[in-house]
DNA sequence: TTGGTATATCGAGAAAAGTCGATATATATT
DNA sequence: AATATATATCGACTTTTCTCGATATACCAA
């Protein structure tokens, strides 16, 4: 875990939201469901882009991030990739800081 | 407290080393003791600028950087001015974080 | 296999951050 | 007042980030 990208990965507006949202899916996307019918697997990046108002590309680049970084996971599903937050990561963030800061 | 602000300030290498530095500053700057004999006042920018190996602009603005989020307090004493840790905006961080985030 | 939809990647331009050297300001000393 | 030291600010250049439109890839349905 790089602490720097990390903090990097945090230091955006729209990032930040988008974390925020998948905290609470169903609140911030009621008029979405999953496609696949198995619930808590994430959102979609398409629900996501348009909630945000920025392009799918930027979006998506922005989603492999917060993935590539470790904050969230995804899983591919037919041709949906949902998006999640990773509980663990963002757990053991709070404690890195907490503790290392 | 701007989150993204917070977290812009803290996505830097160095940055992040001065605030592990002012951790323990009888430790990582032994040479050095505070000029006007006030203990706990801080370091001043100088000897984090020689232990940084940046240029003396860079750190000064590093400093009044972290100073503008509030993550450390600074102090004029004469000439000099001492850079300290603000331990409560960042345990409020560490919360934020675990909590909102 | 052809076309449609979802997502990812590429390339580019604009904006922000990193970093420096030079200079300005504040303070202390003589 | 003149000089010396510590810090802050300015201007410039380079690198990174933001964001987009266009295109490529993956998957599905007919």
């Amino acid at each position: 875990m790089d602490q720097v990208e990390l903090f990097k990965a945090l230091a955006n507006k729209t990032r930040l939201q988008i974390l925020t949202w998948l905290k609470d899916p169903e609140f911030y996307f009621p008029d979405y469901q999953s496609a696949c019918g198995i619930d808590d697997i994430g959102v979609c990046v398409g629900h996501i882009q348009k909630k945000s108002g920025l392009t799918q590309s930027t979006i998506s680049a922005y989603l492999s991030l917060l993935h590539r970084v470790g904050l969230v996971s995804a899983t591919r599903v037919g041709q949906w990739t949902y998006y999640k937050r990773n509980e663990t990561a963002i757990a053991k963030l709070g404690q890195l800081i907490s503790s290392t800061l």
